[in-house]
DNA sequence: TCTCATATTTAGAATTATTCTAAGCTGTTG
DNA sequence: CAACAGCTTAGAATAATTCTAAATATGAGA
């Protein structure tokens, strides 16, 4: 059985860029490569800005931002919006959906065929369906532990 | 068939109010009302407050949001995540979903014993499910005239 | 390798939705 | 109708994000 992330060794993130039509700077070097090398991850900008910061990468939160916003148009990342007060990427750009903890504001992802969803009405007219989210939100059980 | 609201005739307001523990001001009567008078609604704060404006109804903002606020916490009202930018505020809280038309920014409600979502991952340990929300992301099509 | 036009980055100001604060009203209860 | 707890409010404060304009880096071509 695959796991919800496809293959990715070791993220050429050089090519990516490349393929996206962006210059490979080194900020973006740098975010590509925090964002893309090992494994899925769901990353606020505030938070991958500090990620940056402590591994002694300088950008700006600026760049950062710009960053995460190209990156979502060339479909190297997806936005998942879940929190009013935050917006969080995604470098699984796969179908799926998550799980969030309401209580630390994680997210996991759910493999999005294993899933089914069924009796949706279907679209009002002048419209098509862009992407079905679903959203599991999970709180802390009282005594988790026993 | 049963339409997703159920019988919510001309909203006693008041009474509503009072089963919350609520005081009944002035203020909380007009936006109740406007809030629960006429079917299935789903608004902004910014919006609730022009509304409000606009019916001549003296209310500041900061009431319109602590109000909003007081309601989701008597379950009068359920908030909803579908836009990173704004908050909205749901008068149905019957379990349903949402269309959600990004072009307009407007919500419809998605009947929810219509649909099934089959396939789900049990929630991980120490955590239980609070709410499965699903929104189906509209965007208007190209010429939805012909 | 050098130059240049253009893309990119950046600091800091600006914006926007929302929350906070402190002071003044208002409902309710005795 | 007094009095206090609960409400409302203007305006300041916050926080995430976007904008601006100036400085810098990149890639193409000579």
């Amino acid at each position: 059985m695959k796991p919800v992330t496809q293959d990715r060794p070791y993220s050429q993130t050089l090519t990516r860029l490349r393929e996206a039509g962006l210059r490979p700077t080194r900020q973006r070097l740098a975010l590509g490569r925090l964002l893309f090398d090992g494994g899925d991850r769901h990353v606020t900008a505030e938070a991958l800005h500090e990620e940056a910061q402590a591994a002694g990468v300088s950008v700006s939160l600026a760049t950062v931002y710009n960053t995460l916003h190209q990156f979502t148009e060339a479909h190297l990342l997806r936005e998942v919006v879940v929190d009013s007060a935050r917006t969080y990427f995604d470098t699984n750009v796969s179908d799926h959906h998550h799980f969030f903890l309401e209580n630390s504001g994680s997210l996991m992802d759910i493999d999005g065929n294993k899933i089914a969803i069924t009796g949706l009405p279907q679209a009002p007219d002048g419209t098509d369906v862009a992407r079905v989210d679903v959203i599991v939100r999970l709180q802390g059980t009282p005594r988790a532990a026993e």
